[in-house]
DNA sequence: ATACACATACCGACCGGTCGGTCGGTGGGC
DNA sequence: GCCCACCGACCGACCGGTCGGTATGTGTAT
């Protein structure tokens, strides 16, 4: 690479790092806290700076919330169309899709618990963008759904309604292994949810016992 | 009827009707802005009381607001366990139970408000609250799902999970219909939340397409 | 190299406003 | 004459955001 290799760092790096830094200690604060009992102040001194020093990089409290929110959602999102492409059958892509959210909440337990902040702790302000991120997910399967139900592999449901649904099913399965203390692996649960949401659409049980694909992307 | 019919109230009365006035009035304002965003001052206008007024009858806000969800509660699990004491089949008492919240909710929407308020616009205070009032009515469907399995009508399955997520996607959909500005109407999802939930625990399609009962108590 | 000009990053005291809760007072019914 | 119900000014803590100031680069002309 090019000259300056690992010495004094530039203006602009030190400024991202720092960025960065700070957007740790937020999404860090955010995750134990809450958004609303989260306190500038805190923020900054997690990310050993002054909150002058915050507010330098970031306009307001709620910008950073929202661009931890987006940026975490994104990277889910992705995760999962990455595993969605990989299978051809459209119950399998349903299946990938359910598995690598559980198994990612399951090793990304702070990721979990930051998606379920805004509405743990947030004010009305949010209210919006919580709906729009629910609605982002359930559009998600519910367009799986689609695919399967023109497949005919599947019972020809509400899929918008559905997909609802499974999300909230989905949702409150994680959120209740958030609250709880020691809560049971949440990969034990996958295969019952699994099951259970499969025959809720009409997938009949011989196909539900054939389970599929190895380990996720 | 005794002496003093409809004449000046006693102190009593008026003590309690006022108390009242102030349940009524912090139920409404919490319903449309949230806890947090509902200040004291707010209730006491709205009671056309003062603050000193309010706190006369109640310690703490977290009180009056407590006594709302728990009341609230009571009334809506006292209804469902109405409906489904009516029944006497194990999927018709799981139905009548959803139907009963449902339709309660389609015609309470500021009830439905309420006991989401505290997901909404709490903070860390309520989530013991929330965790709890949750397990209270997935347990609720566990062991309407139990006794379902027990007479050997669904299949054996995990009745604890399946209760969580039962209620998660009611959940969902009760709130997805409180977020929109105008729902479609919540009766009209019934049959497919109902067909989908039932599917998903093994009812054959004949048992569903079977409905039960009349109007709900 | 040196000096100067300017921007960039950061600090922390401070401000303005909000809000839960308190308290001294008051008036009307018993 | 006492006390219940009520009033509303007030308190104190908290918190998001601002601002004047500083110090450390960074580019440029000499």
């Amino acid at each position: 690479m090019g000259r300056n290799e690992g010495r004094t760092p530039t203006q602009a790096e030190r400024s991202r790092a720092r960025r960065e830094q700070i957007l740790d200690a937020a999404f860090h604060t955010f995750t134990r806290r809450g958004y609303r009992d989260t306190a500038m102040d805190e923020i900054a001194a997690a990310a050993e700076t002054s909150k002058g020093g915050v507010y330098f990089h970031f306009p307001t409290k709620e910008a950073i919330f929202r661009e931890l929110v987006r940026t975490t959602a994104d990277r889910l999102a992705a995760k999962v169309e990455r595993a969605v492409a990989e299978q051809t059958e459209p119950i399998a892509r349903a299946d990938a899709a359910l598995r690598t959210v559980l198994l990612t909440f399951a090793g990304h337990r702070t990721m979990a618990r930051l998606l379920f902040v805004d509405a743990m702790g947030a004010g009305r302000v949010f209210n919006a963008e919580t709906n729009a991120l629910h609605d982002r997910f359930a559009g998600m399967i519910a367009s799986y759904l689609d695919e399967a139900v023109e497949a005919g592999v599947i019972l020809p449901i509400d899929t918008g309604l559905t997909g609802v649904a499974w999300f909230g099913a989905l949702n409150e399965v994680v959120a209740r292994w958030l609250l709880v203390d020691d809560p049971a692996p949440l990969d034990t649960v996958y295969p019952t949810l699994r099951a259970l949401l499969l025959r809720s659409v009409g997938v009949s049980e011989a196909r539900i016992a054939n389970t599929s694909a190895g380990p996720i992307g």
